[in-house]
This record gives structure tokens, sequence and C-alpha cells, in this order.
DNA sequence: AGATTATCTACCGACAATATCAGTAAATATGCT
DNA sequence: GCTATATTTACTGATATAAGTAATAGATAATCC
């Protein structure tokens, strides 16, 4: 099959490249399944950390900062190695921060106790040098002790004598970085040395023993990084990204990093002589590390000024915060105005007052804290549980920034959770105590300035990604970018959930009881004016269905205030787009935002997907997604000026306009009826009435805020390049992590950007322009030329959309998505009315969507003809709309249900129609059940109006079906596979390791708690995970996760502690399979188009199943989508998974008891050979009964209690025998069945037979994506 | 045609069933109507019960006629809530609004309601317990009348004011009222003077470190009179719980 | 073994009940030789 | 001095809360004898 003249079909190579890459042999990330909660043992710890245990390390981490209480870390760091608990955590960062602490401490102190931490820090270092606690010194490592030597050795102005442990001078440092492949250079240049002429000292130092040792390419390349140092810097440094890599031509073929197989550099070498020492420039070390940096991460650093801008903005935010409310405030005292009442409207003074205030409150607080911590600190006995310190956590932060934080968060948190006028507490307090994790780790990662790497890791032009060899490269260049990173970034640990509440209620509880406001009423008697000093914010409880909820409230003076104004002031960095290209992903925690940490998956409340995670990025499998998110991420972005004046002028009106809600209520407040004192049903009415208004008003708020936002965001980057970093969900979907403004938004956000670049449209892009156009007016079930005729049509109504937006006829307000539309009318006319219209260059970026997408992948899987004409997957003349062609199926059932006087169908006759099904259709893929349908429809038949809105309900319920069953019947296959997924879900999700299976029955039940569960269901841990074709393991999160309530000083707040493991919700887990797994396909689809695009030069964005590129660039990026979808359909994707179950959980084993379920039976009887299945099932479990080897296949496990062991096999091994015969009695089966194991991957069902249909037929599909 | 439902009761009056009773001024002989009912034994019963009273003050549905009585039959649990003296930990709501309307009798006595299955219906599907609602069928089971007080504490109108203190105090039902006052609204700390004045005569003042468990009805009356003649007591009483958005 | 009864109810993206009390386990004080 | 016992304290789990079961009630997996 071939693609139409227009589009341009790739270079077969990449094909081959990518086909080959998709069918790779699998590399699976397999790991343990968690243990239940009452069987977690040491070894346990090694994956999964407790809670106590992450809290100690935070502790420790937090001790360390600023040497705020070295003993106390050093103590929990003792207790932690010996006790081996977390040392997954124990990151060798940290021992060199260790190292560096001991080293300051011994510089510090003026006491004689230099001796002691000397000596404590070479005692480390040898245990490093060892090896045993599975870390290894790193450039940080020597360069920390290199200079410690240097301070404090033998040769040093203040020698100290140390005599507990080994001292190493140069000659042996160096000869142990030799061993370890460290670039003495990296040394020398590390972030320990603070001063170029420590910097030199140490390039002395190690030439030195260089020289004595006899290792002249040591010396030489000391030399070179000494020369490096005082290079001039490139005056090239702005030139764009288009000349890749190095500056200076000698130098990057005189220095050329060599890197192992790890990615660990070992040595520089050159092939000239050292290059001349320049007299004239001073060494700088700062020079050096730019230099160094290129040549590691092999691409250009960022420019120092665009660096630094972006470092502005990451971390001013809160320093421009406090400078605005302060020049408020002082603008309020200059102009002399004592008048209280005027003092008090305005929010920022007040806020000022507050930051003032609670401060001064907090040094105090937390002085006292402190007193009190350390006295029980000192009663309390080792071991003994205890709830951890926050005065360390507290000391990481200002007071000043900790006040800022804890007020601007709170402001922030206006109206959340429907809470009227306040917020949850529990919401507010973790907001806050993340904040303060969140500000003290941008500050570690701005710490260290160190040069940030630029380009595009899978830039056009490099290898073939998809080729071995380029994949190889590629992983083997993040490595070493990641190492270089890392050992240059400080360490910081996670916190518990617990630390973030307690921080959070200490501050907030402190801000509550400084925090006032002048509050004035006319008294409601009287009529005289009232003026009270009130707090600003209150606590509170209501009640949602019987529910306590904690909250915090506005003060009503602080709410009116917010009301009007909304704030710009809670913007926080991480909620911004980026001014330079965003960190390329250098692990699954490092890239995206340069001075935040930044994690490439968002995570749901499970320790396991980040556990997957990290072992697939570290064993190198992530390559293609982090290049794909690098893809995404490196896409530039600007700001639509025209747009943007338009959006201004609405905003600044407060009208109601084009979806942007007034800003007060344009219906009245609902009145209160006069007899509804005495008339409960008037009462109720209106009380129902009330709320929805006030509902209305809150969410026009926040709508209002969110625009704000988005207003403000626009604004501050007018004229400026922009870049989104982009992470991904559980599933494998990339999403842009600025959450305000981006391309994932609303109509209004996407209308506000563009792309960077311009592009000139050419013949078919402004064919395509037009296209666009069409679609976002909702014209988009036409063919092609009718859109583009639409268009023809309509010119006027665009033309004057583009001139006159507000004043002339608002055509465009009319569209789908008003402000897309209006800016395509813009470019549009801009085009047509330029001298030459092909040649326009334009930055719109149009859309090519799939139709259904979902259904898509499904049609492509199961090879279903029928299914995939009605999703475009077959070509055609005109598109085919699945949505009306379903309304008409159920309305020709209608039709003949009329024939029997149905009374419904009497009542829906010809009143089908697309609207009624499309959410319906759409949202099959997702497994809507009958109840979700039915509420569709009745939704929509409720908005119809013509139906009389009681029999709605009922009306619905007999369509619900109709639609239902119509679909099913249209896509048979996805049908099929949807049930096949959930089947395998549920045996998953009920599946038990068969080591724990062993164990949990030979050891006796812990402590004889009265359990009603039974055991078999508490060792349900088994999640569904998954790898797509791209290499990413995606493991589904969900379990019945157990909250509880903890103490702060507000109120309880009910929280759950994720590193508890908790059974799996086996429901969730089969209900949610099949979407997800498509997602994780659709996924895979974008990223592997993403990278095709860039290898092809196009600008790539995309919005899941939208993909956006230029509108010259339209065809070449419809070859590609078809490219990647077929390459991705035809590697079998559904056998490949199904061989990954049998792997993945080969020695698992599922509990008979929990296959007696109807649903288990029923599925098996819907199969197309429903008997056999039965029957075959029925053969399954004899022959695990009469096969030798199975042994744990047959242990009979009783449902209600933990039988001990020898039990079993006496149970067991009569029985074993007795069945060869009976195999056949029914009621022998089923007593079988009951409280028996079976293989999982014995009983996974087979595949669903392929359909007919060959997924290439795409290619010839013009709608398939448009 | 439920008993739950507002309309049931307009409807009645539209038929005309209630044509022959005579509205009694409040301070009047008590009304020739007589309310007679078997709450049922679930959340709709407590919700029922709950609201008849609280249209005693308000003189709203029946009590348009008066202050007729009611008589009836409810559940072990239901009654110890309703009757929960002060200082009793089933102190609640319910307890201090019945309390302050009405003068709540035991009907029968509960002895003479026993064994269930004797004279109620549906039996419990076994003697055992189950859970909820099914737990709850086969409890023993109380008979009440209430006559409503010609005087209410409770001024028309002040329901929603009652409502709206007791429900979020009895939140820190064991809290001192000098802590708990503070989730009124800001600055509801205030309000203690009032309780506390040296205008007061001794006895009725009311210590900081009651909770509101411990509340007698009398505290109450102080409280929500303070409460009244509080400039500053917040507006909206009726809205006052979050909602849980859609879509 | 079979009816009864709690639990859902569309995926992801932004989360989340709480005060109080009774009973128990652990820690401390008291008692005893 | 040291263990046995009494008393206090800390911890855990259960329960009530509000109130037109949020606007709605049918299928289904789980649970009881």
């Amino acid at each position: 099959m071939e693609y139409p003249p227009f589009m341009p079909s790739s270079s077969s190579s990449i094909h081959n490249d990518m086909h080959g890459f998709l069918r790779r042999p699998a590399q699976y990330t397999i790991l343990p399944a968690p243990l239940p909660a009452d069987a977690a043992d040491e070894a346990h710890q090694h994956l999964f950390t407790d809670s106590p245990t992450q809290d100690r390390i935070a502790v420790m981490d937090a001790c360390l900062h600023d040497l705020h209480d070295v003993p106390r870390a050093k103590e929990i760091f003792e207790l932690l190695r010996e006790s081996m608990r977390g040392d997954q955590l124990l990151d060798v960062r940290l021992y060199n921060h260790f190292l560096q602490a001991f080293y300051e401490m011994a510089t510090r102190k003026e006491s004689s106790n230099h001796a002691h931490w000397l000596e404590e820090a070479w005692i480390l270092y040898n245990e490093m040098e060892t090896g045993r606690e599975g870390v290894q010194p790193t450039a940080n490592t020597y360069a920390i002790m290199l200079r410690m030597w240097l301070r404090f050795g033998p040769d040093s102005e203040s020698p100290v004598q140390i005599s507990a442990a080994k001292v190493h001078d140069p000659m042996s440092l160096l000869r142990s970085m030799i061993g370890r492949a460290v670039a003495p250079a990296l040394v020398v240049a590390d972030r320990a040395f603070t001063t170029s002429e420590e910097a030199t000292e140490a390039i002395k130092a190690l030439s030195r023993a260089a020289v004595q040792m006899s290792l002249p390419s040591i010396v030489n390349e000391l030399g070179l990084a000494d020369s490096l140092g005082r290079q001039v810097d490139d005056p090239l440094e702005d030139v764009p990204e288009a000349i890749p890599v190095m500056k200076t031509k000698d130098l990057s073929a005189a220095v050329e990093a060599r890197r192992n197989e790890d990615g660990t550099v070992s040595q520089f070498t050159t092939d000239e002589p050292a290059p001349r020492l320049d007299g004239d420039i001073p060494f700088n070390l700062e020079t050096l590390r730019r230099h160094l940096g290129q040549v590691i991460l092999a691409r250009r650093v960022l420019s120092e000024d665009l660096v630094l801008r972006q470092r502005l903005l990451e971390e001013s935010v809160y320093n421009v915060a406090v400078e605005r409310l302060k020049h408020q405030a002082e603008l309020f005292d200059q102009l002399g105005l004592p008048n209280k009442s005027l003092h008090s409207t305005d929010l920022r003074t007040w806020m000022w007052h507050w930051h003032v205030k609670l401060q001064a409150r907090i040094e105090a607080e937390l002085a006292n804290l402190e007193v009190e911590e350390r006295v029980i600190a000192r009663l309390k006995r080792k071991g003994s549980k205890e709830d951890p310190q926050l005065s360390p956590f507290l000391k990481l932060l200002k007071p000043e920034k900790l006040s800022l934080i804890t007020v601007l968060e709170l402001m922030h948190l206006h109206g959340s959770g429907g809470v009227q006028d306040g917020m949850k507490t529990a919401r507010a307090l973790l907001a806050v105590g993340r904040a303060v994790e969140g500000e003290h780790k941008a500050e570690m990662c701005k710490k260290n300035n160190i040069s940030v790497p630029n380009a595009n890791p899978a830039r056009s032009g490099d290898q073939n990604v998809f080729t071995n060899l380029g994949y190889r490269d590629l992983h083997a260049r993040r490595v070493t970018a990641r190492k270089y990173m890392e050992d240059s970034e400080e360490w910081t640990s996670d916190w518990s959930q617990l630390v973030r509440v307690k921080i959070g209620s200490f501050l907030v509880d402190c801000l509550m009881d400084v925090a006032t406001v002048q509050r004035s009423i006319k008294d409601p008697r009287t009529g005289e004016k009232l003026t009270e000093e009130q707090p600003a914010f209150f606590h509170s409880y209501e009640y949602q269905r019987g529910h306590k909820l904690g909250v915090i409230k506005f003060n009503p003076a602080v709410a009116e205030r917010m009301s009007k104004e909304p704030l710009a002031e809670t913007l926080h960095p991480r909620h911004l787009p980026m001014l330079v290209k965003p960190k390329p992903w250098l692990s699954y925690n490092n890239g995206g935002y340069l001075y935040n940490r930044t994690w490439a998956m968002r995570f749901k409340e499970s320790r396991e997907q980040e556990l997957y995670l990290r072992h697939a990025s570290d064993a190198g499998r992530l390559e293609l997604v982090f290049a794909g998110l690098d893809v995404l991420s490196s896409t530039p972005w600007q700001i639509n000026r025209s747009v943007f004046d338009v959006v201004l002028k609405v905003w600044n009106s407060g009208e109601r306009f084009a979806k942007i809600p007034p800003a007060v209520p344009d219906e009245p407040e609902p009145e209160r009826p006069p007899n509804m004192d005495f008339d409960n049903k008037a009462k109720m009415v209106y009380l129902e009435r009330q709320k929805s208004w006030m509902q209305t008003k809150a969410a026009n708020h926040s709508d209002r805020c969110s625009i704000n936002y988005k207003v403000e965001i626009a604004r501050a980057f007018l004229g400026d390049t922009i870049y989104l970093p982009h992470n991904v969900d559980f599933r494998g979907r990339a999403y842009p992590i600025p959450p305000h403004l981006s391309h994932i938004g609303d109509d209004l956000s996407r209308g506000l950007l563009l792309f960077g670049e311009a592009k000139p449209l050419g013949a078919r892009g402004l064919r395509w322009l037009k296209i666009h156009l069409a679609n976002l007016a909702g014209y988009d079930k036409a063919s092609f030329d009718e859109r583009v005729e639409f268009v023809h049509e309509h010119l006027d109504d665009i033309y004057d959309s583009a001139e006159r937006p507000l004043e002339g006829g608002r055509w465009w307000t009319k569209a789908d998505d008003p402000w897309q539309c209006l800016a395509t009318c813009i470019e549009l006319k801009a085009a047509l009315t330029s001298p030459e219209p092909e040649a326009y260059e334009c930055a719109l970026p149009v859309h090519q969507d799939g139709t259904c997408n979902g259904l898509q992948h499904y049609a492509a899987l199961g090879g279903d003809a029928v299914g995939a004409a009605q999703v475009n997957l077959a070509a055609a003349d005109r598109p085919s709309d699945v949505y009306t062609y379903v309304a008409k199926m159920v309305e020709d059932q209608i039709q003949r249900d009329l024939k029997e006087d149905h009374p419904f169908a009497k009542l829906l006759a010809g009143k089908i129609s697309r609207k009624v099904v499309k959410q319906t259709v759409m949202t099959t893929v997702y497994g809507v059940t009958f109840v979700g349908a039915r509420d569709q429809i009745e939704r929509q038949l409720k908005d119809r109006g013509d139906v009389p809105i009681e029999q709605c309900w009922l009306a619905a319920s007999y369509l619900a079906k109709k639609v239902l069953a119509s679909i099913g019947d249209l896509f048979k296959g996805a049908k099929e596979i949807q049930t096949w997924l959930n089947t395998c879900a549920r045996l998953v999700a009920k599946a038990i390791p068969q080591d724990r299976l062993v164990q949990s029955m030979t050891e006796p039940p812990p402590k004889a708690k009265r359990s009603n569960q039974p055991r078999w269901k508490k060792e349900q841990m088994t999640s569904v995970v998954w790898t797509t074709p791209l290499g990413l393991p995606i493991v589904q999160p969900y379990r019945s996760i157990k909250r509880k309530q903890v103490m702060t000083a507000l109120q309880t707040v009910f929280i759950s502690d994720p590193n508890i493991p908790s059974t799996v919700n086996a429901q969730k887990q089969a209900s949610a399979f099949p979407p997800n797994f498509i997602h994780s396909l659709d996924a895979t689809h974008m990223m592997l188009t993403a990278l095709e695009c860039r290898s092809q030069g196009l600008t790539f964005a995309s919005v899941h199943d939208s993909y956006w590129t230029h509108a010259g660039s339209i065809d070449q990026m419809n070859a590609i989508i078809r490219d990647t979808f077929i390459a991705l359909h035809s590697s079998d994707v559904l056998s490949a998974l199904a061989q990954e179950f049998r792997e993945r959980y080969a020695d698992y084993k599922v509990p008979l008891v929990s296959l007696q379920g109807p649903a288990m039976k029923k599925l098996n009887l819907e199969g197309a050979a429903a008997p056999e299945d039965i029957q075959a099932l029925k053969e399954i479990v004899s022959d695990e009964v009469e096969k030798p080897e199975e042994e744990e296949a047959s242990l009979v496990l009783d449902a209600e209690d933990d039988l001990e062991l020898e039990e079993l096999e006496e149970e067991v091994k009569p029985k074993k025998r007795k069945p060869k015969k009976s195999a056949k009695s029914k009621e022998d089966v089923e007593q079988r069945l009951a409280g028996k194991f079976v293989n999982l991957v014995d009983i996974l069902p087979a595949l669903p037979e392929k359909g007919k249909f060959d997924v290439k037929a795409i290619k010839e599909s013009q709608y398939f994506f448009s | 045609m439920s008993g739950h439902s507002w309309d049931t009761y307009s409807q009645m009056e539209e038929t005309g069933i209630l044509k022959d009773v005579e509205s009694q001024p409040w301070d009047g002989p008590v009304p020739n109507l007589h309310f007679v009912s078997h709450l049922p034994v679930s959340v709709k019963g407590e919700q029922l019960v709950a609201q008849l009273f609280r249209c005693i003050p308000e003189r709203s549905w029946l009590f348009q006629y008066g202050r007729v009585p009611m008589s009836i039959i409810l559940t072990d649990y239901v009654w110890s809530r309703l009757s929960a003296p002060p200082r009793d930990s089933r102190r609640c709501k319910l307890a201090v609004i019945s309390e302050a309307t009405a003068d709540v009798k035991p009907a029968i006595d509960p002895a003479e309601l026993a064994p269930y299955a004797d004279y109620f219906h549906p039996v419990p599907v076994v003697a055992g317990v189950h859970k909820s609602v099914s737990k709850r069928i086969g409890q023993p089971m109380h008979a009440f009348t209430a006559i409503p007080y010609e005087e209410q504490v409770i001024q028309r109108g002040d329901t929603e004011k009652w409502d709206f203190c007791l429900r979020r105090l009895f939140v820190l039902k064991n809290t001192p009222l000098k802590a708990a006052l503070n989730s009124l609204a800001p600055g509801a700390t205030s309000l203690m003077k009032d309780l506390t004045d040296a205008r007061i005569p001794m006895e009725e003042r009311v210590k900081p470190t009651k909770s509101p468990r411990d509340l007698t009805l009398a505290d109450w009356t102080l409280l929500l009179r303070a409460f009244n003649n509080w400039p500053f007591r917040p507006e909206d009483l009726m809205i006052t719980d979050a909602f849980k958005e859609e879509d």
C-alpha cells in the first residue's frame, strides 16, 4: 500500500529500524510484589523503605544542612548504616555530604576537635574505599579529601595529627581515582573547591603526585585542565544550537573524553602536547567547569545570561512577592494615611503585615521548639519510637521564607475543596509542608552553579536512536551527563507525609495566631459603624454527608477582598513555562526545570511505580521515553500577541464572553420566598437554588482566578521564546508540567500559544490552515474539500473576525473553540492578504486528531475490519462518524420497537441525535458501565428539553441498553479485547507469588489477632504491571490505601502513609486495565511520532491523540503518524503482552476460591466456545492435581483459617490421588475448586482471534488522523 | 404518599382531610389533631424526627394548627439520642432541640413493647447482630409523646442560628467552650464574656471550661442570646456545608 | 451451599473526616525483702 | 536491689456525626449462616 502523492514517505531505513526496535527481544523490569503489611521483613526494606526510616533519613539530612547538628546526623547515619535500613536511599552524595560536613566542622570549630572530625572523615572515606556499603568514591569524594589533605595534611600550614584512621596523600588518592576511572580533571574542577586558588593548589598537588608516579598522561590532563581554566569564554556562546557541539575546534579535537560502557569518564587523552600555559589570562575555576561540562555533556552548555534569567525566574518568586507586598505596604505608609479603614482594605498590605508578624513569631516559636525537642531527646531512650523532630526541618529555610511561603500558600488555596471562603485543613497543611520541602530542595539545586546541558540528546543528525548502536550511544551519553550532574548536585531526601503535615501545622498555627485584620461592619441594630481587630483566619469544621471536615476559613473581610482582586503573587516558578530549553531528562528524577527537582513520571500514591521507574531508568530501558519527552520539552513556543490583546480587553471588561465568566454574577441571587418560614417545601427549593447559585459563583470565581493566571503568565512572557517541560503520567502519556498556561489546557490557553518559529505555508499548508479553521469552527465532519469550501464561503466572517474581533460580527465566538478559531482567522487572513500567501510564514500549530483514538487502537489490535472502517482506519471518500452511525443504529432499533408499540420508542423516535450517544461512545473505551451510560444519556435528554423531565430517567435506561448493545455489535473486536484485558487483570490482581504462598502457610499467623479476613485475601499484593513497546514499565497503582488520623496543632488530619503496603483493589485493577493499556499504547504511538518528527526536523507538540505541527509540515507529519502506527501495530502488541504476563507472573498462583464468582464463570461462558472453556478450566484443575512436580499448586488452603503446613500436606496427599478417576464428576470438580491454587499463566484466557484487517491500509486513509 | 415528603401534608390539606381541624393559638389548648408515627428503622427515621422538632419554633408543618402533640415509636437508639441529658455521652443536637421545643415524655413503658417479635414487623432475620440497618431491626423500641411548649426558648426565625451553633459546637462536644467557640466565627471567643458577665446571676453563668456536651438548655439559651446580639456574627447560616463539586 | 447484602457506578490529569472514648499495651511508680 | 504489682501514659480501633441516604437505583462481587 502506498501513500498518496502529497504525503512524502520517509526513508525506509528508518522504518526498518523502528520496526526492528519494536520487535527487539523484550526486556522487562521484574520486581517482587510488595509484601503484606504484617509480613514486612528486613529483606523487604531493600526495596520498600518504611516511613520511620524515611523520617530518620530526612532528619539526618536536615541536621547536616548548614552544620545544624552534625553529631546527631552522624548518630542517625551510623544507625541506618548498621541496620541496613533504607540503604537504597543512602546515596553516595550523602556520604560525600558527610565528608564535607566533617571537613567543615574541622575548620569551623575553634575547640580541639579538629582531629576528631578529620578522623571521622578519613574513617568514612576508608569505608567508602572498601565498597562494602555499595557506594564508591566519586570525583566529589576525592576533591573533598584532597582539599582536606591540603588544608590539614602534614605538608600544610596547620598540620593535624590523625592517629585513628589511615590518611591518604595525593598519590594514594590519585591511585584510587585511576582505579575507579575518575578523571583527575573532574576532581580538580569539583564543586568542593570554592576558589580558583584552591583548585590551582589541587592541580599542583595531583600533578606532583602524577609526576612521582610517572603518569605522563595524567600530568598532561591536569595541564590541560589548567589551560582550559585560562580560556576566554567563547564568543559564539549565544549562537543557537544550529552549530552543534563544541566551540574551539582544536580543543575538541585535542580533548576527548573516553567513555566507558557505563558512561563513566575514564580519561582525557590528548594527541598533542599539553597546550602552553597562557600566563596572560589568570586561571578561573568557573571557566574550567564550563569547559569540562561541555566536554562531558558532549554538547553546548547554556549561555550564562540565559541561564541566569531562568535561574532568576525560578528562584525569585518569593523575593519578587515579598518585594511587591512590601512596596504596597510602604506606599500606604508614605501616603501617611493613619486612616485604618483605607489601610485595612488592601490585601497586599495585610499580607505584608502578617508576613512581618509571622516571621517574628516563627523565630520565637522555633527557639522554644528547639529547647523543647532537646529536652525530649535527652529524656527519650534510644530506640524508642519517636516522632521526628521538627526543628531541624524548620531550620532549613530562613524564617522570612517560611513565613512568606505560609502566607502565600494559604492565599493560593482559597476556594479549593468546595469550601466557601476557605480550604480544607488537611490540604492546607500538606501544601505548606510540601512547599517548604520544595523550596529547600530548590535551594539545594541552585546551590552549585553547574553547567546545564542544552541540546537534546536525540538531535537530528545524530545516529538513529532506533538502531542498537544509536540506542546504546544515547544511553551512554545520558549516563555520563547524569553522573556529572548528580555529582555536582546536593542530595536531598524526601519527606514523609507526616513530616509535611507537622511542618505545615506548625507554620499555619503560627500564622493563624498572629494574622489579624481590622474588620468594620455596620451594626445591624443601631446602624452604627463598628470596627474590631479580628483574626484573619479561623479554624472550623463543616459537614459533608455527615462527615466532619476540618477547614481553615478566611475572615469575611479578607474573603470579600479576595473575591474582588485575584492575586498573581501566588504563582510558583514550577508553574511557569521556561525561558531556556528544559534540562534533558537524565534520569527518572533529573530533568525539566533547571533549579527545581522534577520527576519524569507523576506517581499516584504508589511506591511501586517509583521503584519500577527507577529500576528501568537505571537499567537504561527508558532512553526513548526520555528522548521523546526531550523532544516535546524542547518545542519552542511564543505568546500570540494578537489574541492576547483581545483576551486582555475582554478580561478587563469583566464581562461574560467566549467562555470567560463574568466578574460579578450576571444572575441575581435567588430571593427568599416569603412563605419559606412556614412552608418547608418552599424552604427546600430556596435552599437548593441558593446552593447552586453559590456554586456557580464559586466556580466562576475559580475560573476567573485561573484565567487571571493565564493572562498574567502570557503577559510576563510576551515576546519571549518559551518552553514547556514535559513529564508522563503513570501510563506514559506526556503532559507539560506548567499547569496554568500550556497547549494541553483549555481553548483560551491554546489560543494564546503559537509555535516559537514560523514556517512557510506552501500550497498544501495553506489548504491545511483552512481545514484547521473549519475544524475549529465545528465543521469537521465533512470531506477536506468541503471544509476548504466552507472556509471560502465564510471568508468575510473570517476577515471580519480577524480585523475587528470585538467590534465586528464576532463570528469566531460562535465556534466550538473560539479563541483558537480567532487565532486561526488572524493567521489565515494574514496569509491570504500577503503578497504571496504560500510563502507566508506561519507559527500557528495545526492539529491532526485521531478519530476515537482508543477505538482505532482496538481495531488495529483486533484486526477488526468493521470497527476499523468506523474509525477511519480504512480509506474512504469522506470521514466516517461513529457517533452518527451509532445514533442511526439505535434509531433503527427504535423504529422496530415502534411497531410493537413500545412506549419509550414512541417517546424517543426521531430524537436520537449524534449528541445523545456521543459521550457514551467516547467513554466505552474507558469501560463505562450501564449506570454511567444511563446518566450521561439522561443528561443529554434533559438538555434537549423535548422529553418530559420525569420520564428522562427511564427513557435513558431504555436507550442506554440499546446504545451499549449497538457499540458492542459495531466494535466486536474491541469488546473482545476489552474483556480479555479485564480478565487478565482480574486474575493478576488475585494472584499470589509462589514463595509467599509457601511462606505464609508455613509461618504461624502473626500474633493471633482476630482477623476476619482470610489469609489469601491479605496476600493479594500483585498489581498489573506491563511494559510498553517503548520500554516503559507501567504499574497500576490501585490499592486499598489505609489512612490514619495524625495529631497536629490544629486538629487531627486523615492521611495515608504511602510506605505501608496494602492489598490491591482487584476490581479497580481489572476495570482500569483496558483503558490504561490502550493509553499506554497511544502514548507509545505519540512518542514514536515525536521522535520521528524530530529526526525529520519537524516541530511537534501533542495533546495525547491530537498531534500538532506547522501547517506546511502536516503532510509530512501525516506520513509519520501512519508509519509509526503501522510500526507499532505490526509488532503484535497483544501477543507480546500475553507473553510478558507469562514471564512476569510465571510463578504466581491464583486461589480458586477467588474464581468462583459469577463474573468469572460468565466470562468463560460468554466466549465463543463457552462450554469448552469451562471444560478447559476443569481439565486444568485436574491437570494441576495430577502433576507431581506442581506441588504447591495443589496445596489446600482453607479459606477461613491459616492451616499449619503439616496439616496441609496430610490433607493434600489423599486428595491428590483420588480425583484421577472421578475427575469427570461435577461435584468433585466443584469441591476441588474450593480452596486450591492454580498457576496464573495456565488459566490466562486465549487471545481473541485477530481479524482480517491489515493495518497498512491506513496509508490510504486520509481521515485516519485529520 | 410518604410521611417524609412535605408535599404529602399540603396534599392532605388540599384534599380536605384536615378540614375539621381547628387551629388553636400557640398559647391556647392543644388542637384536635394528634400526629402519630412509627419511625422507619433507618437513617430516614432519624432525619424525620429531627426535622419535625425543628418545625416547632417556626410553627411550620402541622404546627400551623397550634401545639399539635406528636406520638412517635422509635428505636432505642434514636430515643437515647433524643432524650440524652447534659453530660450524657450521647447528648447531641437533636437532644437539645427536643428539650428546647417540647415536653417529651415516654408514652408506653418500654417493657410493654418487648419482646420485639411480638409487636413489630419486620422481624429480624436472625437474632444475631448483622450490620448497620439490619442490626437495628429487632432492637428494643420506645414510644414517646411530645407536646410543644407554649413558651419557646427558640424564637421564631432563630432556628437557623440554633442549628448553626449547635452543629458547629457539637463537633467539639468535649472541648472547653472557650476553645470551641473559636470555630463559630472569627473573634467568637469574645462571646465568652457575655456568658460570664458579672451582671448575670452567679448560678446562671457559664464557665469557660464547660464543654458543649455539658451545657444545659439554659446555658444554650444564654449562648444563643449572646450570639444573636453579637454584631459580628456570621451571615450565611444556611449554606455552611462544603459542597463536593461534580464535573 | 445459596441467598443476602454491601459496593460500585468512565481513564488520566489536580488528592485525602475527625473528635472522642474505650480498651489495651507499654512505661513508670510503688512496694517488698 | 529487684522484681511484682499498681498506676499512669501512649496507642489503637470503634463509633458518632448530619440529615431530604450529594442530583439518582441496578448490577455484581463479597459475605453470612
